[in-house]
DNA sequence: TCTGGGGTCCTAGGACCC
DNA sequence: TCTGGGGTCCTAGGACCC
């Protein structure tokens, strides 16, 4: 019903109306836009894959690739024995093959850069989670009132026409949810993929999500899963009749949230997307490696590319860390913090050289650099030039500066942002 | 599931300060 | 001096997300 209000809850404002839009197997819809061929076919995109090779992961697996058991994060090793490759001399019959693609980042930035175009166009307030993936506050644009026959609300055909704009304009599929926060338009937008359109009016939230397994509440993962279900907790339903001082004790804080959100609350805003709280780099060896020339130029190739990201983002850092990943799996982070911001390439290089030298003597199979702390003082009236002001803080519809940068405060150059207005897509 | 890369948030102990 | 409490920062690790 509309504008029904959950039980129990206070809510002053009328319901929101939110829509997560969440592009189907994005990577492998990009390469089928400029490979038209691809279309309907198995295709499998590897991060770390090069043509006619064996090695890297699967990023994207489309929908027929699915059906032969090739899955994301999977080592494409194991996806070409599951779906050969197409064009290679397999005893596999013509059908049974799939076409693998090299991740090209760029290019699907430029795709994502046209689909968020649409977002920003259709909504105040956009939130974009990833290159894939955004929130919007389409409150103002539409409501949840029904259409005069009744069928269904226009908040229904608002989002019917969002992701028919995709995929008009830009030519990829997207699964759109809509529900009066975020938490159930997320999962909303999960329910019915590939191409859905899941609506939720307010007051049937808890009713859709009762049924559902605890771990499409996002937040839960598989650690927290398994310890639910020795709570005898398996559905969203369960978690959301279950005790919350019993949530409270096993999960912090943590445990209260998902309660809420299994029942349906999420108070959370659509807030613009923010700046990056980090940058960091990361490469696995072939294999693990305990030689310190190797170990320390692959750390120094990492640092020199993160140094020179934060620097072309207009950041600085005041702490810089690495991660050494020790076999079998073990994720070791060490950091240090400087006394005040920096933009050091060298310096990067050499604190993190400082630290892997607690790992001289171990076989580490990944390393990573990650420089936090950022400020973003310098740059920012340059790059909102290009700003058309529709989007807000606080969906108040006006941009605006919080406080004037303080000159002390310029000098500390403290840790926290000194403007609280949000990056409108980083690099997108 | 023996595992790729880029992120976020939370927790918890210790240092240090008042 | 063996001893209270609150706050913040730093570091390491863990869970989770896409």
């Amino acid at each position: 019903m509309s504008g029904e209000t959950l039980p129990g809850v206070e809510e002053s404002t009328p319901s929101r109306i939110v829509l997560h839009v969440d592009m189907d197997c994005f990577y492998a819809s990009c390469e089928r836009l400029r490979e038209p061929a691809l279309r309907g076919e198995p295709v499998v995109v590897g991060m770390g894959y090069e043509s006619g090779e064996t090695f890297g992961a699967v990023a994207t697996a489309s929908y027929e690739a699915r059906e032969y058991g090739v899955e994301s994060a999977q080592p494409i090793s194991e996806a070409l024995e599951r779906l050969p490759r197409a064009g290679a001399d397999t005893a596999a019959s013509a059908a049974d093959v799939g076409h693998y693609r090299p991740v090209d980042l760029d290019f699907y930035k430029s795709v994502a850069a046209s689909v968020k175009e649409i977002l920003h166009d259709c909504a105040d307030v956009v939130r974009e989670v990833s290159i894939d993936e955004a929130y919007l506050d389409v409150t103002e644009e539409t409501a949840w009132k029904r259409t005069p026959d009744g069928d269904r609300t226009l908040a229904e055909g608002y989002a019917r026409h969002v992701k028919q704009r995709i995929a008009r304009e830009v030519g990829v599929p997207a699964s759109v949810g809509v529900a009066p926060n975020m938490s159930a338009a997320k999962i909303a937008s999960d329910h019915d993929k590939p191409d859905g359109l899941v609506v939720v009016e307010p007051g049937d939230v808890s009713e859709f999500l009762a049924p559902l397994p605890v771990d499409a509440v996002h937040g839960v993962g598989p650690v927290t899963a398994d310890r639910l279900a020795e709570m005898d907790v398996e559905t969203a339903g369960d978690l959301a009749a279950a005790d919350p001082t019993a949530l409270r004790s096993a999960f912090g804080s943590r445990g209260v949230e998902l309660h809420d959100r299994a029942r349906g609350i999420d108070d959370r805003k659509v807030t613009p997307t923010g700046r990056p709280k980090s940058l960091s780099r990361e490469s696995a060896f072939a294999e693990a490696t305990e030689e310190s020339g190797e170990k320390r130029e692959a750390l120094a190739a990492l640092a020199a590319d993160v140094a020179a990201r934060a620097r072309s983002r207009d950041a600085t850092y005041r702490t810089i860390g690495i991660k050494a990943v020790v076999p079998p799996y073990d994720v070791n982070t060490r950091e240090r913090s400087l006394p005040g911001p920096v933009d050091d390439p060298d310096l990067v290089e050499e604190v993190a050289l400082e630290l892997l030298s607690e790992f001289d003597d171990v076989a580490v199979r990944k390393l990573g650099v990650r420089v936090s702390n950022l400020s973003f003082a310098s740059g920012e009236q340059s790059r909102l030039d290009g700003w058309d002001g529709a989007a807000a803080d606080d969906g108040a519809g006006v941009a605006r500066w919080s406080e004037p940068i303080d000159e002390d405060d310029a000098v500390n150059a403290g840790p926290e942002g000194q403007l609280s207005f949000d990056d409108l897509g980083g690099e997108g």
